[in-house]
DNA sequence: CCTACCGATCGGTAGG
DNA sequence: CCTACCGATCGGTAGG
């Protein structure tokens, strides 16, 4: 769990193509983490898809070819499951915003080009193909304990951590106006909203995504 | 459930305080509509602390003081409940919205203005005290019919059918600068996300809200 | 990781 | 609206 798995963006959506197929055990690649990444995977889909109280843990073990007692054998107890989604989500968003930032830090320093890069990236998390961890994270923190939404914050706020002097930047320079907390909150219901009602299947792109909260958001330059 | 419920608003906390108290029949008040909206109340409370799945038709039954088997006399299921919770909140949420504009309709027929008025009124529908219908739309439309989406779907249409025109006016005299469409969706989201973070007890007011909003939203003036 | 299983809870109903 | 109840499902476990 301390690597991140392969960007979920291109990886999942393979793997999601042969659910049967039993690992190839290529070289000495060993069976233990790749059963308890599946799971991980295809309880993330599910609670995604069915909400975490609507998901039995048989559906999981059904959906990786287990029988239902077998989760158990990974993960002591279905909230167990939940969490390691969570927080998986949060590392891997941690890393796929670091590599954005480092990708686009040619000579990108000004902060509206930054806040592009952090949004564009957002909505990949958000919205990437095989990306449900994050949503998960969003509408089911209500079914995990006060100890795991801690330690969950804690990785919210070094995701957040980037947002916050961009953020501060754009507004001493007058080209965001409100408050700075609450327009850092307003922006991100804004953009995690959009986990609701995008459908990839229809017009807009991630890219046209993040132009209209970037033209919603900063005022033109005068 | 034609006529609104008195504005939950002002109302609901009252109810709440004496949840033990029996219907007073004062005048030849009948039970019959009282217990019906008793138990969508409850409900409404419980889906949005606990969400719909977590919460047992038991628990709303004790809420208001049933034995476990009698709200099934009321509703044929938990799940035409929970849609009575999502229905009654968005024709509260309707009425209230006409009521606000009436209320301000003494010249306030700029745009800006208007924005304003739906942006708080909004904040009201989703943060006020005992309002907890309209999250629990918000957060659990994954549960109910195709069918009862739909219905909702139009309800939902009334509601953002005042919000089209002012929004189009915004965005014609460059006061907003993204997408029409895609600037509603934004705006909403960031508006509706706040019933996941807003705290009453805390500083912000539902005005600093609204400010913070529009000053996030608009073009300055030129 | 499977087999076999348990106790608890849940939505819903018959019959008054 | 209560009493009494049912069938189904669920999270989880022992023992291999």
């Amino acid at each position: 769990m301390d690597k991140p798995v392969a960007r979920a963006t291109d990886a999942d959506t393979a793997a999601a193509k042969r659910p049967r197929g039993r690992p190839r055990k290529t070289l000495g690649e060993r069976d233990d983490g790749n059963r308890r990444v599946e799971l991980i995977r295809a309880a993330a889909r599910l609670f995604r898809k069915k909400g975490f109280d609507a998901t039995s843990t048989r559906d999981i073990a059904a959906a990786v070819g287990m029988q239902s007692g077998s989760p158990f054998y990974h993960f002591k107890s279905k909230g167990a499951l939940l969490y390691a989604v969570m927080e998986e989500g949060m590392r891997s968003a941690i890393a796929q915003q670091g590599r954005a930032l480092q990708k686009e830090e040619q000579e990108t320093t000004d902060p509206p080009g930054l806040l592009r890069v952090l949004i564009r990236n957002h909505f990949d998390v958000l919205l990437g193909p095989g990306n449900d961890f994050i949503p998960v994270m969003l509408y089911e923190s209500r079914a995990i304990t006060p100890r795991q939404r801690g330690l969950l914050a804690q990785l919210q706020s070094e995701y957040e951590s980037v947002w916050t002097p961009v953020l501060a930047a754009l507004q001493a320079s007058g080209r965001i106006r409100a408050d700075a907390k609450l327009a850092r909150l307003l922006i991100f219901g804004a953009l995690n909203w959009s986990a609701q009602w995008f459908d990839r299947r229809q017009s807009a792109t991630l890219d046209d995504l993040a132009d209209a909260a970037l033209a919603l958001f900063l005022q033109e330059i005068p």
